[in-house]
DNA sequence: GGGGTTTATGCAACCGATTGCATAACTATT
DNA sequence: AATAGTTATGCAATCGGTTGCATAAACCCC
């Protein structure tokens, strides 16, 4: 024999961690074989009502529940769903954002209520294969990555090697992995159709349109303002990371350029909110001077003041979009990138009173 | 035989899914058994040099990884670390604050560091028992609890289970788990002499005192007032929920009861935040008429209009000190509970100009 | 060249569950 | 009473790895 077996007497009183309850123990003490305990725990139909009730109350009386780590390696399966966050070392760009943790929530909620488990990494965004570390050692069976930045390449070879992953994210051109996104065109031209019939002209774009949603979401700004026969202004772009700081910094530029404008499209609501706050420090009232319109609609941006206009993301049909596109995946099929609506939310802070 | 298993033939033109490569692959292509294998990729010094490095390139040009659940499941070992959200279902509590976020990401940072997987669950918070059943079941081998909320005696019998349990929160009385909290009095004696010192005295505390920690900031808040010689007045006692919508409820309280106050001690930034958006829509102005201290230290504090004052906590030790008290437990070892320090951190919004 | 070491490898048991097949114990049928 | 048909249970193989022990191969020294 290669191992020893701890002997099966558990009477011993100097043993502080006590082990484990496994099947075994189960089976002996119900004087049956771990066969018909298994069938029994299972509900098989292949074990006496009256064994199957015992088993069962033995069990929930010594609160033995099975090991699932040995019953994945035997039936193959698996029931935990892998949830990626790029993290950027330099910016830590995600932990700024509560849109994330809504997200996060949303996802948790959405597995949860399917009986799966959430097996939560970050990953350092330049090397984004490490990613897949988990599916590949079997810890997951899929993998749910939030935030797609600029990773276009690396998401593509991971689809390639047939890794199952859903991005939250924008759709782009030659892509093979699968998306799941807001429709951010749409979006953005909600947006600025809003500012426009509220008689703003000169509305700046906040956000860094390297970033494939924040792109799209100029691309809506610029259809929007075109169809309005209203010029596009590129003094009016102004490129800004998701940093809490990057309102402060946008309405500095502005200002420092001298560029006029009467209202603001942000590439977030955070962004927008302190946008707001830097516009206070210098002096231009929301919605007076300028109006302001953020974008994902999270909680917060109802109780700011003022209460932010902003572009609504489905958050929790998103989390449910996302896993049910990722089991899509893991069974085989087919799953192709969708895109969920985005509605405009009004409040105050684009209101021209 | 009780499974057929299937053949070793792999050219089988039709599978669109190929099988996961395993060991005895590896060992078959490069002409040993599973055992050498096994021991050189674990680095053992039993197996030469030269076939060591022979199935080492063999298994990294095929991209194997090895099952880990069956090498936990052989080794008794696991390296994943459960985290539990309690989740009230009516107010949806957690979702609405980023201290929650930057805990989680830190809590990632320490457990990736340390090589640890995080599984992450919401559980019910009425029926806490539930966060023990990732332990039960095996998936993981601790749990770290964020939000102590009201659950003291559901954790103290989570305790009294065996359930290797660490919560982020205040330490009490008769506590059988293990806790670890910023040190909450001195922080709430902090945030009341700084106000003191700017020259307030009519001091208003915004926050459930129900909840372990903030009752323990209000102790601070009495302590230093009563140092200084000041009265307490119940009336500047808030009682506010963590809502984002709490802020407003609060100052609209407060003018409603018509109490004269000249500073705000607030349970948690974000609680501060929207009490001084509340104020401002009541043309209350921070710092001029109202100082305003709020608590957590998060991001977008700084980044708020005015400048925060707030108490800060270290998240980062925060999520070393919660992974380490736990694998101490999880070694069997006494973990006792730790407060962490707290600091002052003076911005704009407390400072009489 | 034979006996003693050292070194590298393989065999087979084991982790804690599930399950196909064999079989024992009953019931039904003639 | 003997045979056929159910029903409930157990045996043993298996999932994909790890590891104690046995052993073959290589080396060493006199």
């Amino acid at each position: 024999m290669a191992d020893s077996k701890p002997s099966a007497d558990d009477s011993n009183p100097s043993a502080a961690q006590q082990r484990r309850l496994q099947m075994a123990d189960i089976a002996r003490l119900a004087g049956v074989s771990t066969s018909t305990v298994s069938r029994a725990l299972a509900g098989s139909k292949l074990v006496s009502e009256e064994t199957r009730v015992r088993i069962m109350e033995l069990a929930r009386s010594l609160k033995y529940t099975i090991n699932i780590g040995a019953q994945n390696l035997r039936m193959k399966q698996n029931r935990t769903i892998g949830v990626v966050i790029p993290y950027d070392p330099n910016t830590r760009q995600h932990l700024s954002d509560p849109f994330f943790l809504g997200m996060l929530g949303s996802l948790a909620d959405a597995l949860t209520e399917l009986g799966f488990d959430m097996l939560v990494s970050r990953v350092d965004a330049d090397e984004l294969d490490a990613a897949a570390a988990p599916f590949d050692t079997g810890r997951v069976i899929g993998i749910v990555l939030i935030g797609q930045w600029r990773h276009h390449d690396q998401l593509n070879q991971l689809a390639a090697r047939h890794v199952p992953i859903v991005v939250w994210g924008a759709q782009l051109p030659q892509q093979l992995y699968c998306t799941v996104g807001g429709d951010n065109v749409t979006g953005g031209e909600l947006a600025v159709d809003h500012l426009l019939a509220e008689g703003r002209r000169r509305i700046a774009f906040f956000g860094d349109i390297n970033l494939p949603e924040v792109g799209l979401r100029y691309t809506g700004y610029c259809r929007a303002l075109q169809r309005a026969g209203v010029g596009i202004d590129p003094e009016l772009l102004v490129p800004v990371s998701f940093l809490p700081s990057g309102g402060q910094q946008a309405i500095e530029e502005l200002l420092r350029r001298g560029v006029a404008f009467d209202a603001i499209f942000a590439g977030s609501d955070l962004l927008a909110m302190m946008s707001i706050n830097a516009m206070r420090e210098h002096g231009l009232f929301v919605p007076g001077q300028v109006a302001v319109v953020g974008y994902d609609d999270i909680e917060l941006s109802s109780y700011f003041h003022p209460p932010l206009t902003t572009i609504r993301q489905p958050i929790r049909e998103a989390g449910r979009a996302l896993v049910t596109s990722l089991l899509e995946l893991i069974e085989g099929r087919e799953a192709p990138s969708q895109q969920l609506p985005t509605t405009l939310v009004v409040r105050s802070s684009s209101r021209t009173v």
